[in-house]
DNA sequence: TTATCTTTGTGCTATATAACACGTTTTTAT
DNA sequence: ATAAAAACGTGTTATATAGCACAAAGATAA
């Protein structure tokens, strides 16, 4: 565990949502309790299983929630991108963790201890707030993507997962290069389905000229027709 | 819409988890701004695409939250039993309904401005950690949801909702009969299949002897078969 | 009661997608 | 630099599940 010292003040611009609604006691306090943490690309930042202890604020780097279903089935749940905060779930929900979370790319997290984040929460409507906005938009997240994943067809579901990681992630300088570079593996789980099929519905999109692929460089051309795509199925 | 006059002591005991953290005042304020509405079978509560204004707590009855898909397709994302909280994250998301809401049986919900919530959330931090529990509990349920009804096979995925179906509504005096009588089709959109599947399916479950099937009503059999079912694909 | 509509049940066919096998390319490690 | 291991790509086959058609049973309405 790296434990860095930074000021109030880079500590504030690093998770400005928790900080804002704070007294200056209760900053004092959080940032006490304030540790930072790096992950190498590909590492496990925790498991399924295991029980939650600390909120985390993705500062730099890229993070998939997964789960591991039936047959060694990987599904990606959702993707964090940095200022994100996540793990924190499980704890208010009193489970262990049903989600595994690893690194996409080497990254920075801060941690806080739950039991911290709890103790603010109490004296802290305006905080609790924040959470409650937070997870209501990632259940109502979780309900559309059940319903996407579920009935949309392959093409659809690859098409939305396309759509979703220029949203995260964003492009390059020329605008239409995903600035995220994902294993036809990863593409897959996010879709729901096999990596052969990934790899496949990829050529198509390819040779019907709606993106451009270069390795793992995915360039966005048609986005209209993608979108159009996503939506019908 | 039918309006009612209760006790404070009747609302209290309507709606404990939200009665329980107030104040004195609160909870005056909350009794005033506190309506009653009935629903009839089938009827619809809420629909997609509608603005969220009420927190809604169903005293008595059964309604199902779905979503309408592609093809006319509809999936039930989750079921309300009395006593529970709904249709309030929308608001806090500050999105419009992404899901309908309709009642299974006769319903009588009770209705709250959700600007009169956020009010005592306002003052209220630990009505703000309730609201926090339900909503990580329900986001880890749906991420859940996701994985099964992807990766699961039919058998699986009834299987599941059988037993889903007995710990959400429980059982008559028999201790194996379904105390919610379902259409097939409706077992079908809440399993994510044809209705011709779960006709089939819930058939070869009965020939198995694992449930007995007398129209609507359900009786489970060998509720560790069916576990075992769910639990492998 | 009769007629109409909805729900349930069953068989057959079509098809989307998984599963597998195998070669090639790229990455990683020694 | 070379070997080993991942990741990628493509063709073929297998299969789970959707889709459709139609009959029977039950519910609803006139």
């Amino acid at each position: 565990m790296v434990k860095k010292e930074l000021s109030e003040t880079e500590i504030a611009e690093s998770i400005p949502d928790l900080w804002q609604p704070l007294t200056d006691a209760q900053k004092d306090y959080l940032a006490q309790n304030f540790t930072i943490q790096k992950y190498k690309k590909n590492e496990t930042i925790y498991c399924e299983g295991e029980t939650p202890k600390h909120l985390m604020c993705l500062l730099k780097g890229k993070v998939k929630i997964y789960k591991d279903g039936v047959g060694g089935r990987s599904q990606i749940i959702r993707v964090i991108k940095d200022k994100e905060y996540f793990a924190y779930r499980a704890y208010f929900a009193n489970e262990n963790f049903v989600t595994a979370a690893a690194a996409f790319e080497p990254c920075t997290i801060c941690l806080i201890p739950m039991t911290c984040i709890v103790k603010l929460l109490e004296e802290n409507a305006q905080l609790g707030l924040f959470f409650i906005r937070q997870l209501s938009i990632d259940l109502g997240i979780s309900d559309e993507r059940t319903v996407s994943l579920t009935q949309k067809h392959i093409r659809g579901r690859l098409a939305e997962s396309l759509l979703f990681l220029k949203d995260t992630y964003g492009v390059e300088e020329d605008q239409c290069t995903l600035s995220i570079y994902l294993s036809r593996e990863d593409l897959a789980n996010l879709s729901n389905m096999t990596t052969s099929n990934a790899i496949r519905t990829l050529s198509n999109f390819a040779a019907e000229k709606l993106i451009i692929i270069d390795g793992r460089k995915i360039k966005l051309i048609d986005e209209e027709k993608l979108k159009k795509i996503s939506k019908i199925g």
